[in-house]
Parts: structure tokens; sequence; C-alpha cells
DNA sequence: GCGACACTGGACCGATCGGTCCAGAGGGAT
DNA sequence: ATCCCTCTGGACCGATCGGTCCAGTGTCGC
């Protein structure tokens, strides 16, 4: 195929990612079945195996990957026209929450939705940490360049990252984004 | 049966309940068959669809239910012998992270394993709404009786569960058990 | 024109899924 | 002894699971 944009990926590989990040994010991995991506993504079997020799599995690793470069954007969006931790950490907080109510409020993390379910796989465990520490690093970046302290701002990071996690869940339950919008008064109610 | 105990639950029951539990935690609702909860607890299919006529996702419920009450119990060991909110917090956190590094690392909340899993459900959402709410609602209520002003204390209690959240994720991802420990100074920086 | 190659379409596979059904087993109560 | 009723054991079901395989199909370079 090839296509008229350089010979990168071609639409096929591209949608069964999305699709399938999609359906991970909602159902889970083990909940998501392969037919079902196929489906979404108008492909056939034969494609799946085609860009993905490991089937299911791999394509849990790219969606994640993708899921993952998703929300670095967000927080690049929402730190980079900041002009504090404080404020940046606050528009990401609501972003996220705006994304939740637009997505109807069933859907979980993209990273523990498609990584954690099934047996222990240490592969996806890995990807998992890795996806986690490159969005901690990612807030850490701009934790520091606004000011903040650099031998604190990991921390800072982790924290903010940990309580987003802990709210979604929170709102998932509840039907309900608020806990995502109250993260900021809670981390800097001082 | 009715056994030698007074009329209540048959051991098979029981033992349905707790090994779904586990299972559930371990690989989820969807990750985890009902023959390998049967074989699990060593019971026969028509035992399980005798106790509970919807199967699976009763026992689901079931397993969410049994989970939550031994949280209570931590709860309620942690914050008892207390002197105040900090120290049964930090307690709490301690005692949630040797349960994490005993079970292997590899498991989730049993309330979101067992009831986010699979296609959106109201029933699930409803059940992990209530239990969440329990567990705010009875930290709340150590809170209160440690000294917490009475306005401050829901938010408290919601704080720390929702950093209890985030902060297993984050340790199933590390297979470290490090960020609950770290909860109480990240939440009692002042 | 012509092979080479990347990709598609879908038939097909054994395994497992969750669930149904029913014939007993076993122990009260009368 | 007989009935009753709770609970067990397991055969059986259609559907779906993830995965394999291969014959096309279209588009290149040559």
């Amino acid at each position: 195929m090839s296509d008229i944009m350089n010979a990168t990926e071609p639409a096929t590989r591209d949608r069964l990612i999305t699709t399938a990040a999609t359906l991970f994010r909602k159902q889970g991995y083990n909940g998501t079945g392969v037919s079902e991506i196929l489906t979404g993504a108008n492909a056939p079997k034969g494609s799946l195996y085609h860009h993905f020799p490991n089937g299911k599995s791999d394509l849990a690793i790219a969606a994640a990957d993708w899921a993952s470069k998703g929300m670095l954007q967000i927080i690049a969006d929402s730190f980079e026209p900041a002009e504090s931790y404080q404020h940046g950490a606050t528009t990401l907080c609501h972003k996220l929450a705006k994304f939740f109510d637009i997505s109807g409020g069933w859907t979980g993390c993209p990273i523990s939705s498609a990584l954690f379910d099934g047996p222990s796989n240490e592969e996806f465990r890995q990807k998992a940490e890795e996806i986690y520490g490159r969005w901690i690093r990612a807030v850490e970046y701009h934790a520091i360049r606004l000011g903040e302290r650099e031998d604190a701002s990991a921390e800072m990071a982790e924290t903010l990252l940990l309580a987003i996690q802990g709210s979604w869940v929170l709102a998932r339950a509840r039907n309900n984004s608020d806990s995502l919008r109250k993260i900021p008064s809670r981390l800097f109610r001082g």
C-alpha cells in the first residue's frame, strides 16, 4: 500500500491500536475479545496477526504506548502555558475530569486496564512501570521548570499522579468526576 | 448438611466466595473462569448455581462484600489502638503494604478487580460506590473520634483512601510497596 | 510483463467460556 | 420407614475465545 504519506504506518495498523486502546479502557484486557477489536477497526483477522505477530498481547502493549503518548500530550498542554506548578496541576486535573465526563464515565486508566488484567505477566508489568515513570518524569520536569525545589519535585509529581489514579477509581465508582476536580484543593491546601 | 455450627452458611458457599475473591483480585473478573473458581474451591458446578443462582456475577458481588469486610477490619485494627489520626493512618498504610508484600505483588484492589471489569454494569458500579463509601465513613469516624475537626474529617478520609488506591496501582507496576509506605509522609508533610 | 512482497479476507481450529439440567446423596422431621 | 429438601456431582450445551493458515489482491521495482 505505502500510502500517499511516506512509508510509515498503514492506516489499518493505527485503527487496530486506537480501537483496542478504547475497548481495553472500557472493558479491560480480558473483557475485550479479538473479534470485537476487529469489528471496531473494520479489519480482518489476517491483518491483526500480520501487524502484531503475537496477537492480542502485542496489541495491548501498542495500545498502552499510544495511550501514554496521549497522556503526555495532556500533561504538556496543561503545564506549558502555566505560570506555576499549582496552576498546571489544576489544569491537568480539570482536563482529565472533562475527559472522564465526555467518555461517559465507564472508563479506566488506559494503562492498568490494558496491562493489569490477566495472570501476572512480567512484560506487561515492566511496560506499566516504564509508562508511569515517564508520566512522573514529565510532571517533575515542569515542576522544576516552574520554580519548585528540585529535590522535592519528583515527590510532588508522584503524589499528583497517584492522586489522579485514586480519584479516577472513585470517580468511576460514583459516576462523577468531582473527585478529580478536587485534587488540587486537597494537595495544595497549605 | 446443617453442620455442627448453627444453621448459617455451609462451608462450600464460603469457600466459593473466598476463592473467587482471591482469584478476581489477582486476575480480574473476566480473567477468572468459573471452572477455575470451582477447582480452587473444590466444588462442583451444581453447588455454585445452587448458592448463587445468577452465577458468576452474584459471586462477584459476594466476593466484593467479603473483601470489604476484611478491609473494614484492617481499618478498625489500625485506628482503634491509635492515639491520633495520623498514627492510625500510618499503621493502616503499613499493614496494607505488608499485605501487598505477602501476596507477592500481583494483586489489585479487591473491589475494582471484581466490579470494574467487563462492560458497564450498573449493579456492579453501585456496589463499588457503596463499599468505597463504607470505607470512607469508617475512616472518617475514627478521624472525628481522634480529635480531628468534624467538618474536615470526611475530606481527610477520602484523601487517604484515594491515595491508597493510587499508591496500590503504582506499587503493582513497580512490584514494590514503598509507595504505600510513603503515603503518610506525603499527606502529613505539614 | 513479471516476480517480489506487503497486506487482506476469511475459513477453520481446539479449547474454554458461562450456564443449564437433572439424577442422586444425605440428613432431618414425622 | 417415608417424605422432604438442601446440596452435590457431573454430563452436556451453544457460543465465543485467541490463534493458525493460506489463497488471493494490489502495488511496487525491474
